[in-house]
Formats: structure tokens, C-alpha cells, sequence
RNA sequence: GCUCCCAUCGUCUAGUGGUCAGGACACAAGGUUUUCAUCCUUGAAAGAGGGGUUCGAUUCCCCUUGGGAGCACCA
């Protein structure tokens, strides 16, 4: 890259909820921006809100960032610690005269909102405050009156360019004189954040379309203090079912609640960077290693994306199928925290891997291979045949393993020594059953397969048992 | 209400001033199969509408419509 500075690139959340898969996603392309060029990560907890943000939040996103393996080069960096700056600008601005306190009461506010927007017009600050005289501001500060900070917002038009929409205009004159502190100690979003891009050098923002409104307000500002330009790019929005921006009314928000379901942290990361980018070709499945080498912002879509779980559960399941027994097995265990040896769930694995699509899945799904399941007889009778006939066939496929030495109950061998009484019988007829007797489940794995994991002993008991539940 | 953004199959999307508008998920049918899953084959499925520009627009421009976001002493 030519004489561009070093590239900067921040996350930005609110320590008011768990890590969203919004602000994932977002840091995600911030991530994979700053890989991708050589750049600097940072991450800014943005908690000025003292009311709503939570320490335990903080960590939450934290945790989650970790597991998905993006990186943080600077930071965790807490407004909260940066107090004395703010208070150094925000009186740079008073003095210069671009801000000034307002003593207008909530209610005056809402009342001036409410009938200028009944008359048609966008809803703004008056500007009442800024005739306010030196003396007069003074005097209402000594006798503590209510008041906030607002910024003088100039009368013109603004525009910047977006790497991802182009041009981009605005009319300050619409927007009014906003709030940019609540008191000299405790500054607000749009104010804070410029600073803070100032302060920590960054050079792109790249965070979601809800704040293409906010670019404006934070340039003037910035200009204010004659602070450099900043290059923006705004990512679409990630939607619901249906359209609208993603909340926890309709699905699962948190990342965290992706984690505890059984996701990999890499079919996120693959799933999350698909919505609303796009490589040249066809590809699908992309490591993180290869997003980076791949992702450029100008690929980034404009229009919001819909959040599909099926697409991210094939994906899941794309992942799952494609790790290594001994691998998935290791994060079964450490996710489900399993009362079994590695080499039992190793084993197990060879029977369902392909049926997952979560780590969560495999409780369901080989659970019957550890402990017997409970069932009703039904479950035993292949479609054409009767509990009578099922029992019979049941009690010849008995003699007939017996015959096979313990350590002899293989597949192959177990699929040989009942080929006779199968063409006799019927497939159906023989495999349903003894497949259902070993399993206890309507659904399972083949019925060879099982027994040579279950092994001689344990598989005769579960036929034996089948057996009297068909008395 | 005001401002801004957006618009290809149901969903995620590719691509192009002349294409059979491609892929993936989901869906349907078939194959493999004792069941489920996997896997394979096939199918159905799209450029919102109206104007321009052009020999020719899905592609470029405008309007309409539709959708979304923002408009806090939240971030």
C-alpha cells in the first residue's frame, strides 16, 4: 500500500449485552481488514453509559471475541478510564465556543419534538440555549440547574465518501445542535467516539449501517477540532426472518448462545463472514487463514442479509464431518464435559459424526451406546411384520450369534453369520428388529456396527431383552 | 413525520450492455439403504413496476413502489 498510513481498525462495543453476532460479524471484517493489510486491531468497550454497562458484559465479549480466534492487538481500552480526556476536550470546545450548555428541562424537549414533528419538520434542538450570556450560564451552574453539553451544529451540507455505498450526503442544518455530554465528567457516544478515533490514530471505520447517520454528526465534531479525516465503510445489517435488524425476539442474538449450543467456532466465523460478503467463485467453505486472504471491503453487499440457521446448521455439519474423530472428539469432551473415555466417544464417533450437525448432538445421538435406552415394543416391528414373528426372528438371530466367539463379534463377521437368516427371513424383516433391539431408537446406525461396538455380551442382553418385551 | 441507505430464485449470493441469468441452503422427485444421517442424480425457483439512454438493458440514468435504518441527557 502506497503512502496511506499504518491502518487501524477498532471494535467498538457497549458493554450492555452479551457479544452480538452484529458486532461480531463487524469485528470480524475489522479483523480480517487489519490481517489482510498488516494493520492494528483495537478494542474500545465503549462504556460511558455507567447506568447499563456491566463488567460481567465486558468479559462476556471478551470471552467470545477469544473463542473465535480474533485477534486483539490494542486494548481492551475502557472509556471509563479516559474521563480527564474527555473533560480536557469538551472545555476546549466550550472555550472555542462550538458548544455550550443547554438548562432545557426533558420534558420542554419532548414537548418541542413532538409538535415539530406534527408540523412536518425533522425534530431538533431549537438552539434556545446558545443565547445564553456568560453570567447567566454561571449563575445556573453554581445553583446546580439540570443541564447538558451540546454541540453548535453548523448550517451546512456534509458529505463523505463510503468504501462500500460512495457518496454519501447529509444537511447538518436538519440535524441541531446535539447532546454531547451530559455533564463535563460524563461525555456521550458521538463525542466520545471521536475523540477517541482521534486519540487511538484510527484510520478506518468499518462498523454497521445503524450508525451511517451518526458519520455526519461525528465529522463536524471532528472538524470542530480540526482533527484529520478518517476513511468509513458501512456493513449492512444483519435481519431477521423477517427483514428487520436482528434482536432476541425472534433468535438467538448472543454469541455465546451459539457456543453453548455446539457450534465450532469456525463455521461462525465462515457463517458470519458470508452474510453480506462474498467471494469471486463459488467457494463455501473458507478457514479463517483463507477469508483473510480473499475478503476486500469493495465486496462487501449493500442490502441488509437475512440470518438463515438451516445454511448455518448444513455449514455446522460441513465442519463437524470434516474434523478428524480424534479432533472432534477432544471438543466433545471439553464441550460437553463427558462422563466417558476418549476412546469410547473416538468409537462412537465412527457410528454418528456424519449424523451431527452440533457438538451437542452427539448426547442424543450415541447416547444409547453407553446406557441402555428406554422404549415401547412397537418400536421392534418392521412394517409388514408382527410382534409374534419379530420375537421368533429375534430368538434365531440369538443362536445364531452365540456361535461367534467374543472376540470375533465384528461387523463382518456379525453381517456373514446372519446372511442366511436374512435372505430367509427378510431383511426388514431381521435387520429392523435386531437394529431396534441394540439401539432402543427408531432412528440409529446400522445394527452391525453396533453390536461390534456394544460387543458380544451387552449386545445379547439388549436382544434378550427386546425379546421379552415382545411376551 | 423528517433524513439517509437499499432492491437478482423463499434465503445467502455470482455475473454481464448481447449469458440457457450461475452456485449454495432450504424444498420436491429418484438412486444407495432395514431406519435415520451421509452421499449421488434430477427438478422447480429470481433481476419490483414505469419511463428513458442504446441496435440491444437484469446491467447505466430518472421516477414510483417496496423494504430497512436513524432521528435520546443509549451506544
Amino acid at each position: 500500500m502506497s503512502p496511506e498510513r499504518h491502518i487501524r481498525v477498532r471494535i467498538a462495543p457497549s458493554p450492555t449485552g452479551s457479544l452480538h453476532i452484529g458486532t461480531a460479524r463487524t469485528a470480524l471484517f475489522n479483523w480480517l481488514y487489519a490481517q489482510k493489510h498488516g494493520g492494528t486491531m483495537i478494542l474500545r468497550i465503549e462504556d460511558t453509559d455507567r447506568e447499563r454497562s456491566k463488567p460481567e458484559f465486558e468479559q462476556d465479549i471478551i470471552e467470545s471475541l477469544k473463542w473465535l480466534g480474533i485477534t486483539i492487538d490494542e486494548g481492551p481500552i475502557r472509556q471509563s478510564d479516559r474521563t480527564d480526556l474527555y473533560r480536557i476536550r469538551l472545555e476546549e470546545l466550550l472555550t472555542s465556543g462550538h458548544a455550550y450548555y443547554c438548562f432545557c428541562s426533558k420534558e420542554e424537549l419532548e414537548g418541542e419534538r413532538a409538535s415539530m414533528m406534527s408540523q412536518g419538520m425533522p425534530p431538533r434542538y431549537s438552539g434556545k440555549c446558545r443565547a445564553l450570556t456568560q453570567p447567566e450560564v454561571r449563575e445556573k451552574l453554581r445553583t446546580h440547574a439540570k443541564s447538558v453539553i451540546r454541540f453548535k451544529m453548523p448550517e451546512t451540507r456534509i458529505s463523505f465518501t463510503d468504501i462500500i455505498r460512495g457518496k454519501i450526503e447529509f444537511d447538518l442544518g436538519l440535524i441541531g445542535d446535539i447532546a454531547i455530554a451530559k455533564n463535563i465528567e460524563e461525555p456521550l457516544y458521538n463525542f466520545a467516539v471521536v475523540i477517541d478515533d482521534h486519540d487511538m490514530r484510527i484510520s478506518h471505520v468499518i462498523r454497521g449501517e445503524d450508525h451511517l447517520a451518526n458519520t455526519p454528526k461525528q465529522i463536524a465534531i471532528q472538524r470542530a477540532f480540526g482533527f484529520p479525516d478518517m476513511h468509513y465503510a458501512h456493513l449492512p445489517l444483519i435481519l431477521d426472518k423477517d427483514r428487520s435488524k436482528m434482536s432476541k425476539r425472534n433468535a438467538a442474538t448472543a454469541i455465546r448462545e451459539y457456543r453453548e449450543a455446539g457450534y465450532l467456532p469456525e463455521t461462525i466465523i465462515n457463517f458470519i463472514a458470508f452474510l453480506g460478503w462474498h467471494p469471486q467463485d463459488d467457494k463455501e467453505i473458507f478457514s479463517a487463514r483463507e477469508l483473510v486472504a480473499a475478503f476486500n471491503l469493495e465486496r462487501v453487499q449493500k442490502a441488509g442479509a437475512v440470518f438463515n440457521v438451516e445454511k448455518l446448521d448444513w455449514l455446522s455439519g460441513q465442519y463437524i464431518r470434516s474434523l478428524a474423530p480424534e479432533e472432534l472428539a477432544i471438543r466433545i469432551q471439553e464441550h460437553l464435559k463427558l462422563d466417558a473415555d476418549m476412546e469410547k466417544i473416538i468409537q462412537a464417533l465412527g457410528l454418528v459424526q456424519e449424523r451431527m450437525k452440533r457438538l451437542n448432538d452427539f448426547s442424543d445421538l450415541a447416547q444409547f451406546l453407553f446406557e441402555r435406552e428406554t422404549y415401547h415394543s412397537e418400536i421392534l416391528v418392521w412394517k409388514e411384520g408382527t410382534p409374534t414373528e419379530t420375537k421368533d426372528n429375534l430368538e434365531a438371530m440369538i443362536e445364531v450369534l452365540e456361535t461367534l466367539a467374543e472376540k470375533a463379534f465384528t461387523r463382518e463377521n456379525i453381517q456373514a453369520a446372519l446372511e442366511t437368516l436374512t435372505t430367509e427371513r427378510g431383511r426388514g424383516n431381521v435387520l429392523w428388529p435386531l437394529r431396534a433391539a441394540l439401539s432402543g431408537k427408531e432412528a440409529s446406525p446400522g445394527p452391525f456396527e453396533i453390536a461390534e461396538i456394544l460387543g458380544k455380551k451387552e449386545s445379547l442382553e439388549r436382544i434378550n431383552i427386546a425379546i421379552r418385551k415382545l411376551e
